[in-house]
DNA sequence: TTGAAAGCGTTACCAC
DNA sequence: GTGGTAACGCTTTCAA
């Protein structure tokens, strides 16, 4: 059962014949720093103590650690289950798994985000972000990044971060909001209903925002009203939508995900209400959740994976050449017309 | 921009005019070592110099790096969109953290596991995995673990692991499948389609396998086919149900999860069957995406968040203790009847 | 092309 | 209670 003192370096100089150095040139590819003759001798040196570089020693001389941090603020210890961020998540991670470098994941609760051990630790040569929160309490927390003082990538962010050594990469909720808002217009709703969790993300702000404006321009007058539920939970949100229409009847429930807008349909359907003949229904992301409720969802599309995967190239690409190409990066959504509205 | 050299616990040692393991014996909280007195002067010299431990060189002297990685078989490049992975790997994530352990993650695909640089790294001081594959491939991946001689946890292995530094944790998915077919018996089903992704997962097999014993446990015969989709895509599922209902009509559709039934239910009703009159339905997991389909799913329940927890807290028993204590850990499954049966 | 020596920042082990 | 010294395994530097 105990490990048995590894092998290092200077076990495999030994084996080989040759010094510690040498292996080490080998070790790393230095190549033409050495002779085939005496790289042959290494290797199979090496092959045969199953010789693995220790880490910590590298990057302790190295001082780089090559692994990212990422941090997620949430509400929900399952950070992961929301798609948005599984998908994130999964595009940043096997960019780095590409270019040999790690990725640390680490949720923690928006009220102890500055004791994250992963902040303390200092031990990432970089931090992505995913925040939620008041922009007051985003504010705070962008600070406390700009403190620690590693590139970092935050995610959805609408807070300017010119200055800090962060780069912002969110997708256009502003302009989907709108988008999503003048199709609606056009199938005339007067009375609109928008659901979300009462946790804030700025991204569902700026949905909201979008949707609001696009109602707004509008010159005959649509009434527009928020609710909050307790969370993103399905059955948290059916009770929401259920008081409310207990007493009122929207012409259309917009959910500040597919996920809240499906858990609005449902319960509109069980009320007896029809849909899209009797409130419209629409969302956002565009996931494939999406498919498994009918009718189908309206929704604006997110490109979670291919955001998480840009987040991996800005990072190393700052790394690497010392600075971020560009520092705010905005990703397009499209206007997905279902059979819901 | 550039980083300043980072102050070290011999910088601190100097502003408090202490030595430098006085430092370290205060960082480390070894209180009783030191005087109230000193542990204040140096208390106030760290938040002065905004001191951070360097986790590379304590790893180094430590041998020891306070990470554990998390190693996801897939063919899926969204790995954690899975909700049972992104469940699992939030648990384990969260048991790790509140131990001061970080969580390294990486996904690859089958046939590259044996190269993932997660498993070469020899980074972390214990390792999770999830794999697929059929039984000879994951026997050869198990094999390739013990020879890393990390201890580890694998989820949802059937595979014998005697003798090796690795624990299981799996669920009671046979016995969930003969429950779920029992049930599906009472039903009276004469012609069962159990529908799948072509990958291979050691979980659905047994699933497939508690099905069919319930079945074959019967006097009447009772028809039992299997169709593999190319992928638990929601597309590929529909496709595939499509071209076999087009020639044969089953009693019962059961999905390897709830995603594959939601598809294949979907379809039907497209095609003009009804459920649960016409074609019976079921899956297995009973997350949330469950209900967002009506009618509403029978599934055999899940504990995926719960195994996660479990695996970081054996892991890091089997840290501290030296060994496993169980090695073999199993979850109970549970029969939750919807309206689709 | 090869190798010896000097650290990287921390902690274990002993002296004081 | 406190502090000196010697590792941990590697890479940078410089000399051979």
């Amino acid at each position: 059962m105990k490990k048995s003192k590894n092998t290092t370096l200077k076990d495999v100089s030994i084996v080989a014949g040759v010094s510690v150095m040498t292996v080490s040139n080998v070790m790393r590819g230095k190549m033409g720093a050495v002779s085939e003759e005496t790289r042959q001798k290494v290797e199979s040196a090496v092959k045969q103590l199953n010789y693995k570089p220790n880490v910590n020693a590298r990057n302790l001389r190295a001082s780089s650690s090559k692994s990212i941090g990422m941090i997620i603020s949430d509400n929900d210890p399952a950070f992961l289950s929301d798609p948005f961020i599984s998908q994130l998540v999964s595009g940043l991670s096997n960019v780095l798994s590409a270019k040999d470098y790690s990725l640390d994941i680490q949720g923690v609760i928006p009220q102890q985000f500055e004791q994250a051990n992963m902040l303390s630790k200092f031990s990432n040569d970089g931090l992505c972000a995913i925040l939620c929160g008041d922009e007051q309490s985003r504010k705070r927390n962008i600070a406390f990044l700009k403190s620690i003082d590693l590139p970092s990538v935050v995610f959805q962010e609408t807070i300017n971060c010119r200055g800090a050594d962060i780069a912002i990469i969110r997708q256009e909720d502003h302009g989907g909001g709108y988008e999503l808002g003048k199709h609606l217009v056009k199938r005339k709703v007067k009375k609109v209903l928008f659901i979300r969790s009462i946790t804030d993300w700025p991204a569902i702000e700026q949905r909201e925002l979008g949707l609001r404006l696009a109602f707004h321009e509008e010159s005959r007058r649509i009434e527009f009203e928020t609710l909050a539920s307790p969370s993103e939970n399905f059955v948290d949100v059916q009770e929401t939508v259920k008081k409310y229409l207990a007493h009122s009847t929207p012409d259309v429930i917009v959910g500040g995900t597919d996920a809240i807008a499906i858990a609005a349909m449902r319960m509109s359907e069980h009320l007896g209400f029809k849909v899209p003949s009797g409130i419209l229904l629409a969302g956002f992301n565009g996931f494939s959740l999406r498919q498994f409720s009918t009718p189908l969802l309206t929704t604006v599309t997110s490109q979670a994976y291919e955001m998480g995967c840009r987040a991996g190239e800005v990072l190393l690409e700052r790394l690497s050449t010392g600075r971020f190409e560009r520092k705010n990066i905005v990703f397009p959504t499209q206007l997905l017309i279902g059979d819901s509205t």
